[in-house]
DNA sequence: GCAATTAACGAACGTTCGTACTACATTGCG
DNA sequence: CGCAATGTAGTACGAACGTTCGTTAATTGC
């Protein structure tokens, strides 16, 4: 890897750390600069403009995300396990501090962005309906299987586990309160199981 | 009331709805002072400062909220009538466009603030303490009525209830869905469904 | 209707923002 | 090794930021 391109590496690993924080349109390029101790124009130099930054940092967390969220789960079996694995793998992504010091940054950018066109604001949406497509897909493969009832709306049910999600987010950042994780858990497990096939179902799935 | 109380109502109203868009930390005193047709430093001498304006800003905010919401809420009868009625003026509320072009300020704010100490993010908590409070009230009272399950958890059903609120939120700001409404109503019916008291009990506590 | 208070203004402060341009240092290749 | 390409630093810019000041205009209470 050349020598820029490292660097670039590194000062995006940081502006996704320092976004998460203070928001896509918090993120200066001074304040990031000085904790890279690098000089403004210099770290400048490797974007040609700043919502260039902007969107080159979100694409960053969107592949932390597809690294630590949707590729282990697509490596579980198909149906609920998969499902259960991408829901946890999920919470576990909220609240990692690692990459992430103030939370999700894709959650953060959709409200910060919600109102303001450009390319963050597309980017954002086409992530979400990627991830909302693939939530979908999962459940749709569950019904499959005969996990879950034939009748159920795909779309209806990532709709509800996305709320699931949101409500631990909130839970956890704005109010710090660790049960988040549990009361999300729960509710997954109820969800799954107002949708889940009966006996009987699984049986003829089976013959 | 006083010349100056009256303008500075003016200023807050302005106040919450550019706030709504581009956030309370990215309200400036600038702009806000353009669009009132005001001097920057004539509108700053009724605020101490910039973080006085935001905390205010949100109170107002919080104070429409609960003539818009919650008040309605409680002249409804007890019971599930009340909780749906809570609902259903909350969705309005996101939805409309009146006071809030830029949707919820204060599900905007919850992110923006969830990493930056300070009076706004105090502010915040309680009033999400506040609201998430009434909730489980109302929900007790729908079980003491007879309608809900004995043995369902308030505080889990509030936690489910704001989840489906945020998903509506986020998908009628960023996707710009409105099917998330019905989607949002059907997941609430879903909830109620779920938690509803069998027949025998309804009875029972009706005599 | 006069005096005291309050509201609004315009100018300027120092700082930080994103961006542009130039010059020096480092790197990689022939 | 040497030269070209690339990466980094320095400096400067115009604009916008929150804030302070002194002053004028409007409103209030007696």
């Amino acid at each position: 890897m050349r020598k820029g391109e490292q660097t670039r590496t590194l000062i995006l690993n940081e502006a996704v750390a320092l976004a998460s924080q203070v928001g896509l349109e918090g993120l200066s390029i001074g304040s990031l600069a000085g904790r890279l101790d690098m000089s403004k124009s210099g770290l400048f130099a490797h974007f040609g403009s700043k919502e260039d930054l902007q969107v080159r940092t979100l694409r960053r967390a969107q592949e932390l995300f597809l690294e630590q969220v949707v590729s282990p789960a697509l490596k579980q079996a198909q149906g609920l396990p998969r499902l259960r694995n991408l829901f946890s793998n999920w919470l576990a992504w909220l609240e990692s501090n690692d990459d992430l010091p103030g939370g999700c940054l894709m959650l953060a950018a959709s409200v910060e962005y919600d109102d303001r066109p450009g390319a963050v604001r597309d980017l954002l949406v086409a992530g979400q309906r990627e991830l909302r497509g693939a939530i979908a897909k999962a459940i749709r493969l569950a019904i499959d299987e005969g996990h879950l009832e034939p009748q159920t709306d795909p779309w209806q049910l990532t709709f509800e586990l996305f709320g699931v999600v949101l409500a631990a987010h909130h839970d956890l950042r704005l109010l710090g309160d660790p049960r988040a994780l549990e009361r999300a858990g729960d509710a997954l497990e109820r969800l799954i199981e107002a949708h889940r096939a009966a006996e009987l179902s699984v049986l003829r799935a089976r013959t």
